[in-house]
DNA sequence: AGGATGATATCC
DNA sequence: GATATCATCCTC
């Protein structure tokens, strides 16, 4: 299983939510792996993207999008749904790629189009907040074949509030997959 | 179209 | 301490 390194995260945010297509997310739960293809991602650009948690100012919160890349930024949405992103370029840039859907590989029986239904699919909550990527519980890697693909962009989803940050194409999908989110 | 449900940031 | 807001999901 290759796992990415530090190194793929440590790089231009928008191209890595584009190469996080067809990704693999792993998670390891008493020893079983839960994987899923990434088929669906937002960018979030830093502190000048009105839609990022980040442009908000380092918070608490958002502590861990400060840091640097290739760690699990995890918070809780509506009081309700956990939201898994990965920490992107150096520390202090506080960009981070939201994961948005999953095409079940293994070990996955419920529903994974949408950030909050994948990471109960697989497991995710606030405890795995400023994870280790590079780590064994839950980490990326390479899949073992690739499947080819078209990258589609489009708005980002939720974040009208962001005014005309809203509606640039930072969300990507694999054109025509099944797994999607809703709309 | 609207409610759930609670952490978070921001105000007093 | 109170309140407004939310990178969502589900039901109607």
């Amino acid at each position: 299983m290759r796992k990415l390194p530090r190194e793929f995260y440590d790089r231009d945010t928008e191209q890595v939510a584009r190469e996080l297509l067809g990704k693999l997310l792993v998670r390891r739960i008493d020893g079983v792996s839960r994987i899923g293809k990434i088929v669906e991602t937002e960018a979030y650009l830093g502190v000048h993207d009105l839609a990022s948690h980040s442009s908000r100012g380092r918070t608490p919160r958002t502590e861990v999008m400060f840091g640097p890349p290739g760690y699990a930024y995890v918070y809780i949405i509506y009081g309700v749904h956990h939201c898994l992103n990965v920490v992107t370029e150096p520390e202090g840039h506080a960009s981070a790629v939201l994961l948005r859907a999953l095409e079940p590989v293994r070990n996955i029986e419920s529903n994974t189009k949408g950030p909050g239904l994948l990471c109960r699919a697989l497991g995710i909550d606030r405890r795995l907040n400023g994870h280790d990527l590079t780590g064994g519980e839950l980490f990326l890697s390479e899949p073992e074949r690739i499947e080819p693909f078209e990258i589609e962009a489009r708005p980002r989803i939720g974040v009208d509030y962001a005014r005309e940050w809203a509606e640039k194409p930072l969300r990507f999908i694999i054109r025509g997959n099944p797994s999607l989110s809703r709309k």
